[in-house]
DNA sequence: AAATCGGGGAC
DNA sequence: GTCCCAGATTT
């Protein structure tokens, strides 16, 4: 007979003491916001949800007032230019849940808005977690949400080193609480985000620390053990700016990298700076310096240079731009001296800096 | 199953 | 520097 004393609760002990913990304490988020009904609005609850995906509360929240603020319906999204759409997603990373909230708000206006889990998955940007999260909060579907929270608090909670998908979806389907599933999946959420956090997690805060076989271990920061991550690739790339940081020649990038925003026209690999300047009918280049941008994947090194063109600069705030190209634009603003290559550049020891004609 | 896709928060 | 964030899509 197995030992009654370390065996998991069951969700009839869980239930209560998450929810009644929620009741007190969960967070007062602008897309929590009910009308008279006691209804969320399916279209914030929406907008919310692609806006975090992989995006702090915090941050998300920001973006998502101005947001419903410029497009506050699904109408309006739909009718609104998809540029538009990606200058109020600019600096917000992941510019994909943009085109594709766009496309999808297209879609719902030419038929009709979903109202099941099924019906949502099927749209462009939204996965498992999204479907759920959206007919549990807006619709009182019982499904079960699975993200970085969930995964952390489960497998915390039954001591998983390892949770992989089907194990933590299958944990998550079964504790789900059917009479409130949005409740229970924000509760959850709640408690990840708030208590059961990544590094030190505040165990005698947790409403749940008392059946947490993880906690009883002595090390509940333990589970679960980090995911391996890629290797960071290594990008060097050459940017040519024509015009001035506020009026410039840019270009519409294309693929998954950036997509859709605007920025400097770069190249990459040997002869990068010469096949910028054939391409744009350019002379005359100077150095104006290199910028660093990391993201989760990639470190790029943009070498940056000033040229003269015929090509008409347009105004930079109008567009859309990456955080790599408003540094690459800022060099023009703080700038010492400007040089005709890099000063690393290993063809002489001899520095060869010269002043660059002040621009009035 | 593994890569790719941003940018920043917290440590 | 590390790991992570209300993941989805592509390879």
């Amino acid at each position: 007979m197995p030992d009654l004393d370390t065996l998991p609760d069951g969700p009839e002990t869980l239930r209560p003491a998450l929810l009644a913990w929620f009741d007190r304490h969960a967070r007062d988020l602008p897309w929590r916001t009910v009308d008279g009904g006691g209804q969320r609005d399916p279209y914030r609850v929406w907008v919310s949800e692609i806006l975090l995906q992989q995006t702090q509360v915090v941050r998300g929240r920001v973006y998502f007032e101005n947001f419903v603020q410029q497009f506050p319906d699904v109408q309006s999204l739909a009718d609104a230019p998809t540029e538009d759409v990606l200058k109020a997603w600019e600096g917000c990373g992941y510019y994909a849940r943009a085109r594709n909230l766009h496309k999808a708000a297209r879609i719902i206006a030419e038929t009709q808005m979903p109202t099941t889990y099924d019906g949502w998955l099927a749209l462009p940007g939204v996965g498992p977690y999204t479907a759920a999260a959206i007919s549990s909060l807006a619709f009182g579907e019982a499904r079960a949400v699975n993200d970085g929270n969930v995964r952390r608090v489960l497998a915390r909670l039954y001591a998983e080193v390892q949770p992989g998908e089907k194990w933590v979806q299958a944990q998550a389907d079964a504790l789900l609480d059917p009479h409130r599933p949005g409740d229970w999946n924000e509760a959850l959420m709640d408690l990840g985000a708030t208590i059961c956090t990544p590094r030190r997690p505040n165990c005698p805060a947790c409403p749940l620390s008392a059946h947490c076989v993880a906690r009883r271990s002595g090390d509940p920061a333990a589970y679960p053990v980090a995911k391996k991550r890629s290797p960071v690739k290594v990008v060097r790339a050459v940017a040519l700016l024509i015009g001035n940081a506020e009026s410039a020649y840019l270009e519409q990038r294309v693929g998954p990298l950036l997509g859709g925003l605007y920025g400097l026209p770069i190249e990459e690999g040997e002869g990068a700076l010469e096949r910028l300047l054939t391409r744009l009918s350019a002379r005359s280049p100077l150095f104006l310096g290199t910028v660093s941008h990391s993201m989760t994947h990639l470190q790029i090194t943009l070498e940056v240079y000033a040229a003269e063109s015929e090509l008409m600069g347009e105004a930079v705030g109008a567009r859309p731009l990456s955080r790599l190209d408003h540094k690459a634009l800022a060099l023009l603003s703080g700038q010492g001296q400007l040089w005709e290559k890099p000063p690393h550049a290993p063809t002489q020891g001899v520095e060869c800096g010269r002043e660059y004609p002040q621009q009035e």
